[in-house]
DNA sequence: ATTTTTCCCAACCGACCGTTTGGCAAAATC
DNA sequence: GATTTTGCCAAACGGTCGGTTGGGAAAAAT
């Protein structure tokens, strides 16, 4: 066999940064191979499909979320305002990376919309975004309230997110990211509140 | 000439409805026309090429928007609470509407990151949107916080609006407008807040 | 040294893409 | 009623898509 000349993991880089440059539909296993510097019948010795790489890309990006982001929340020997600060300061950098990126975020609609399957992928790192940030938030509030800042701050960093691509303006990010470290300093307890730190209520949903 | 089977406006809403559902690009100039009861190659009579109806589709959404959502803004006999309430309501229900639907901030990042004439159209819909949604705030509040509020509850709304999405449930979107409304009632003044009713400070940005 | 396995290229497949063309038949114009 | 104009269809265009195939060449195994 002649020399490898790139693995998995590469090609899966690689198309990740096409998909997220220019969607999945309008990325052709052609670029994606000539970005990898082979042809494109190279690629299927590591991939039955294009959807199938499509899926490993998104599970790449969701095992990544996992390792570097959801992560902090989940540490309980950091404060919660220190995991929330760690945890959305690490999805920050990432958003912003050019590397990684966000295609769960700009292009999981896209995604999900079409293909049943990829959907619930989408879902799948969604719900733990949710999960993460709720697990933060239970240590100062409680169930419901946990939930609704969890679900809020989420979808304020997506959408912020999305003004960023659109007007190529990093800001949007940053000072929505900025706002919500803010929110859980600013406002230590609120209706519906645990008084102690660690009780979590279970509650429906 | 045999009698026309549609017009413009119809190839422009068919149009609409496919790229909301399937993204611009992989929607086809087929199945546009099939939607239409045309044969493809009928919608170069009135459509000089993709890229040009997708342009006039944006433009019918902005257009569309303007008319009937961002209006509420400006009418200066409701007071501002009233106006955010029209304003949103009426964005929820264009958005949960399968006919006009969201295509601006589902499709726009696809969209708005590969052509760059698209992407102007689609920066200009979420600055009018922003520019709405402010000038109700700056009836409440100063400039620098108007403009915060502004950009933060268009960006939830369009985060909660691509959870609704993924998850297909209404109830993200749903519960975000709430949340918006609720919070201009609770909270008649903040810091940076204007002692009036119309005063107006010049900010910088 | 020979065989086997692996990696890759080049060419090709059928299907579909966006777009163009030519012409036909019906409405509008005269 | 003849002519022009219009709306549409059917077919075809070149190109690209995702995917397949067969073989060649180098590494690994024997």
């Amino acid at each position: 066999m002649p020399k490898q000349k790139v693995d998995e993991q590469i090609i899966i880089i690689e198309a990740l940064k096409l998909f997220r440059k220019q969607s999945y539909f309008n990325t052709s296993m052609s670029e994606i191979a000539e970005a990898c510097g082979l042809q494109k019948g190279s690629l299927y010795h590591y991939f039955p499909s294009k959807e199938d790489l499509m899926r490993k890309v998104i599970k790449n990006v969701h095992e990544f979320f996992k390792t570097n982001v959801f992560s902090h929340a989940y540490d309980k020997s950091v404060p919660p305002q220190k995991r929330l600060e760690n945890l959305f300061l690490a999805a920050e950098k990432v958003f912003l990376n050019e590397e990684k990126g966000n295609l769960l975020g700009n292009m999981g609609v896209e995604t999900a919309l079409m293909a049943p399957e990829f959907n619930t992928l989408v879902q799948r790192f969604f719900l733990d975004f949710f999960h993460a940030v709720k697990t933060i938030y239970l240590d100062k509030y409680g169930e419901k309230i946990a939930n609704e800042l969890a679900e809020r701050s989420v979808a304020e960093v997506e959408g912020s997110l999305m003004f960023s691509r659109v007007f190529n303006d990093h800001s949007y990010l940053k000072n929505t990211i900025k706002r919500i470290l803010k929110r859980i300093e600013e406002k230590p307890a609120e209706a519906g509140k645990v008084n102690g730190q660690t009780k979590v209520q279970k509650v429906k949903q």
